[in-house]
RNA sequence: GCCGGCGUAGCUCAGGGGUAGAGCAGCUGAUUCGUAAUCAGCAGGCCGCGGGUUCAAAUCCCAUCGCCGGCUCCA
């Protein structure tokens, strides 16, 4: 006798009557007709829609514009995918295949790489599995059952798989002749699939450790209608035309060369312009909040590295070089010679909080296949401060902190979300040390009411951080500025101050940048603008062009008088029609043009064109100073204007 | 560091064993023009670097440096 029990259907809350077993598709198929749901969410939990409902439960649909259902669209791309490369490749051994942020992978064991060819003729056998509208079809079985399986199949990462998770059963989905360990929940045939696109191939370690084998594997992404599919495409184009390397070269702002090394920028006029404009703009915010400024050397003796412990825990990123006999390592981090001023005399509590503040330029030696243009070379130059204060300042400290970046970021236009990263595996210092350390962080973000993420193990060896991720024009996440809090240190240098009560205490070190690295933060800020800089960081403010060769002599004293008011202006003095050299202009991004023909000459005055278009009629070159003044000081937030240079 | 791809003129790229090519940029000349490309001519190359195979290598092979896409790592 079929036993009926109680559905609630959500968010609704409607409760109907259904026989136990009932499939989850024709319980939802009866609550509204006509509409396809993706899957669902049994009690909470996402599954199939072939799924049969056994105990009086709680239902709702998942249906394609809920936030799960893209996700489950990918898995099941990343499925059909497999299935594919298994049809043509079926030697290939099937790994890991989950949904990611925009789109999907699957890993696969295979005596060769794959090919561009490869995947256009996978991606063809994707559409004609499509086409046939096979259903995914899940089990449970048992631990034995699904290892005797995979055994049998010869999928040997699979019962890998198995054999690290501590389930009593599994579930397995199959489609056509295609059967993988998956938790799933899937779409219900593979005709949902509609737009996708597979994007690359590449090699990636087995569960990502560099130890194991490197298998192969296919990223693509797919979504539900092929319109979000071409946007997606369009933001990939975009991202391109954005990126930072072809920007830097089009506007001759940095380049590399083999003949110098990996990781090595050279920055050309324009890009140091901007650099050195950020550098001012620094030292001045440094200032202003009681930062103090200082200088390290870049070379410091192997034993004082040695003693900080980044002999032993950080060696490997570290150069080291021999004078007299005398073994020297390349700086990589900033703090030692900060530590080291702070020890040249004796401290008293009431000097603290001491903020030592250096753009100091540090050398790491990243892996060769980690570099990439701006935003991971192996020479960079960090905002770099060291805070020692005293245990009861260190909550103050790094709020503050946190405001100064939040402030700084404003300016620039970023958001930014939060990262607490705690102790690693290879570290110094006590636990108890660290579990301070890290209250610390925590309880700075609470108190400033930041949302922020955990990254267990993820901190640096001396202690644990907080890392701020700015988001960009095109909603990318990108690590520059970081805090973090360090006992250990002021320990292995014995730092120390006079309290009031005259006896010596520890100070407690806080390491942060803001920027970061500005090689970096300039990398980001390119794609961030698509190399259109706001007035105040742009490196030529305003190009003059003449109509004719005749107003050459009146628009280089226009320029001459510009300059003189702080403007970075340029004349483009070469024989061409107005519309060229409008257009150059125009492609090198620079914020105004400075028309000058006949009327402009017998106005005294200049005729501004705007980046965008716009025209601003005649004015005098005074005027036009003042209005680029004004727009220096407007776009950073009051902070700079033509002063800065 | 690992897997794969790629290095040809300043830039973007063709050429894939038999005399190094195009467009743009550059230079010269003409043109003097009003808001995104004036015309013509000229010049430009150790085909990343080093080995090898071959009568002959930009082309095939090996090694190396660099770049690109990932993995791992990170500011």
């Amino acid at each position: 006798m079929s036993k009926e029990v109680e559905i609630t259907l959500l968010p609704g809350g409607e409760k109907v009557k259904v026989p136990q077993g009932a499939l989850i598709s024709e319980i939802l198929g009866k609550s509204e007709a006509g509409k396809s749901w993706v899957a669902a969410k049994l009690d909470g939990k996402p599954v199939d829609l072939s799924v049969q409902v056994e105990r009086d439960s709680s239902l709702e649909a998942i249906a394609k514009d809920s936030p799960e259902a893209l996700d489950i669209l990918r898995h099941s791309a990343a499925h059909i995918m497999a299935q594919a490369v298994k049809s043509i490749f079926p030697e290939a051994l099937i790994a890991i295949g989950p949904s990611i942020e925009n789109g999907f992978y699957y890993d696969f064991d295979v005596a060769r790489p794959f090919t561009p060819e490869d995947l256009a003729k996978i991606e063809e056998r994707m559409r004609e599995i499509v086409s046939r509208k096979l259903a995914f079809s899940r089990r449970e079985l048992s631990r034995e059952e699904a290892t005797a399986l995979f055994a049998g199949l010869g999928e040997k990462y699979k019962v890998e798989l198995l054999e690290g998770f501590s389930d009593p059963s599994f579930s397995i989905h199959q489609q056509g002749d295609f059967i993988d360990l998956c938790r799933g929940p899937h779409i219900p045939q593979t005709g949902f699939l509609k737009a996708f696109k597979l994007t690359s191939a590449a090699g990636a370690y087995w569960r990502g450790d560099e130890r194991n084998p490197m298998l192969q594997r296919i990223y693509g992404t797919a979504f539900f209608d092929v319109d979000s599919l071409k946007k997606y495409l369009a933001f990939l184009e975009e991202a391109k035309r954005r990126d930072h390397r072809r920007l830097g070269k089009d506007l001759d702002l940095f380049s590399f060369s083999d003949e110098i090394g990996a990781g090595m920028v050279v920055y050309h006029p324009k890009g140091a312009l901007i650099r050195h404009i950020l550098e001012n703009f620094e030292k001045r915010e440094h200032l202003l909040r009681g930062y103090q400024i200082v200088v390290g050397p870049t070379l410091l003796k192997t034993d004082l590295w040695k003693k900080s412990g980044h002999f032993e825990h950080y060696r490997e990123n570290m150069y080291f070089t021999e004078i007299d006999e005398q073994s020297y390592g390349v700086k990589p981090m900033n703090c030692l010679s900060h530590m080291l001023i702070y020890k040249s005399r004796i401290r008293s509590y009431r000097d603290l909080p001491i903020r030592y503040f250096e753009l100091g330029t540090v050398h790491r030696h990243e892996k060769s296949g980690v570099l990439h243009g701006l935003l991971r070379v192996r020479q960079f130059t960090q905002d770099d401060a060291h805070i020692l204060c005293t245990p009861d300042q260190l909550n103050d400290e790094i709020k503050s902190i946190i405001d100064f970046v939040s402030e700084v970021m404003g300016i620039f236009g970023f958001e930014f979300e939060v990262e607490i990263s705690t102790r690693p595996q290879n570290s110094i210092g006590s636990d108890a040390d660290w579990e301070r350390a890290t209250a610390a962080l925590t309880q700075a973000l609470e108190e400033k009411g930041l949302p922020y993420f955990i990254c267990e193990g993820e901190g640096a060896f001396y202690g644990p951080k907080i890392d701020i991720k700015l988001k960009d024009a095109l909603d990318r996440r990108w690590q520059c500025a970081t805090i973090q809090c360090d006992f250990t240190l002021p320990e292995r240098f014995d730092l120390s101050y006079v309290g009031a009560d005259g006896a010596r205490h520890r100070p407690v070190m806080v390491h942060r940048v803001i920027l970061g690295a500005l090689e970096r933060f300039l990398g980001v800020l390119i794609e961030h603008y698509a190399g259109a800089f706001p007035v105040w960081l742009a490196p030529v403010q305003a190009m003059i062009v003449t109509v004719t060769d005749s107003q050459l002599d009146f628009a280089r004293a226009v320029c001459a008088e510009l300059r003189g008011r702080g403007v970075r202006a340029e004349v483009d003095s070469r024989s061409e029609k107005l519309g060229f050299k409008i257009r150059e202009a125009q492609m090198q991004k620079v914020p105004y043009m400075l028309v000058i023909g006949d009327k402009e000459v017998q106005g005294g005055g200049v005729a501004p064109r705007k980046r965008d278009g716009t025209q601003l009629g005649l004015m005098t070159s005074l005027q036009f100073a003042d209005l680029v003044d004004r727009e220096c000081l407007e776009s950073s937030k009051g902070r700079v204007g033509l002063n800065i240079v």
